[in-house]
DNA sequence: TCGAAAAGATGAGCAAAGTCATGTTTTGTT
DNA sequence: AACAAAACATGACTTTGCTCATCTTTTCGA
């Protein structure tokens, strides 16, 4: 285990993570109350931000970095659920609805989160009617994405949950500044762990696609050099 | 296509469905102004109640009967995502998320169902707290089962599925009076939609657990005879 | 009540993808 | 710098489950 949390400082009327959350339904001046009721904590690469069957304190508010939630399936194997950003909300489902969290969440790389206490939080959804509408969206998102990831699982061979997965990694991440590389390092484990398959599988359709001159892997990145054939081979509905 | 539907008056205030749904956070007395804001409607099997890119007029709400929310695939396969019953909500994510419903609801049976105007739905789930919670729980809900199907179908074999998917009919719709019978009728190629298999693979399966003495095959109806079995061969993880 | 269509059942063959084994490269630590 | 461990890669083999074909039974509409 890598060494203890940093607890820092960091104002949330100047925060533009929360700018881009559901926060941002607050002015800016009116943040006063929102930053007592925060603290802020760094994780390195790697770190449990929450643990399955934890009880949720608090909803985290990610600042920077990159976030996995991940299961553990009755035989050991990981599943990625979700794939989480700066200014993305983490373990609000649990608080919500007043259950324990159900998947683990873990740094993909240094990151660093808010954690906004309870009760403040479920008074703040409950009576800032903006506010509790823009939870209801992205609740209704995850939702839709889940189900969508379903369809695809169930319907679609691997080669097509591969191609749509680089797809959703751009779409989640984006490219770095080159437009072209994936601004996310996931290991060829986690890349399987997110489409449903084996690790070698996953290896072996990456190189393929590599061969096809659809990616390009320059080490541990990922270059989309052929974004329609990429499309295609995802066998989109859309 | 069969009949047109039949519209028809019930109160809420006696409603016993309404009383197992989010509308159970309003006192009786309180329904007045709820009943002004419904109608209903009766929808004989194999309707369709709404339809993937339908724009939302209002919440449904299910009286009686059994629906299926399903979504075609890339290949033209249905997938079914969720299955609902009397009391439980229908078409709430696209309405709160102001969005397009993205899947099907086809009645499994006969149905009634009551459907409450949008602005009215959307002041009650903004202002009345104990609902806004509700709704919050409903969706979580089916948010944590959806992610559940996924580690399902990423990690488990079809068998292990078609014996998780009976679980989850019981689950869902219990037992007919005999408490052995399930309380559905879903067709093979239904059962198969929603385990993500063909209708052979299903068929083949449940003869299977047929002559394993897990279930007995009676006509179309399924009686799970041994549910300790059954709870095995699904590999649960809990 | 009859006939057509849909649903259910079963077998044979095949392909997709998983497992296992082994080797190479990269990474991180002392 | 050296070593161990993790990650990546590739081949051979096996299995699961899909497709296709055929047949029987049930359902439903005219």
């Amino acid at each position: 285990m890598k060494g203890s949390n940093l607890h820092y400082e960091h104002s949330c009327s100047t925060c533009t993570a929360r700018m881009h959350s559901v926060f941002s339904v607050i002015e800016p001046e009116n943040t006063k109350e929102l930053n007592e009721h925060k603290s802020c904590t760094t994780y390195k690469k790697g770190q449990v931000i929450f643990s399955q069957n934890g009880l949720p304190m608090g909803l985290f508010c990610v600042n920077s970095g990159k976030i996995k939630l991940s299961t553990t399936g009755p035989d050991g194997k990981e599943q990625i659920l979700r794939l989480v950003k700066g200014g993305d909300i983490l373990g609000y489902r649990a608080l919500i609805s007043n259950d324990r969290y159900h998947c683990n969440a873990i740094a993909l790389e240094d990151c660093s989160i808010c954690i906004v206490d309870k009760p403040y939080f479920l008074k703040l959804a409950l009576e800032n009617q903006k506010m509790c509408i823009a939870i209801f969206k992205k609740i209704s998102d995850d939702l839709k994405k889940a189900e969508e990831h379903i369809v695809s699982l169930s319907q679609k061979n691997v080669r097509e949950r591969m191609a749509e997965a680089l797809l959703f990694f751009k779409a989640t991440y984006g490219y770095e500044p080159d437009n072209q590389t994936l601004a996310v390092q996931l290991s060829r484990e986690e890349i399987a762990d997110f489409v449903g398959t084996s690790t070698e599988s996953a290896i072996r359709l990456l190189s393929e696609f590599n061969n096809d001159k659809i990616i390009e892997l320059v080490g541990k990145k990922i270059k989309i050099v052929n974004p329609d054939k990429l499309t295609k081979t995802a066998n989109l509905l859309y």
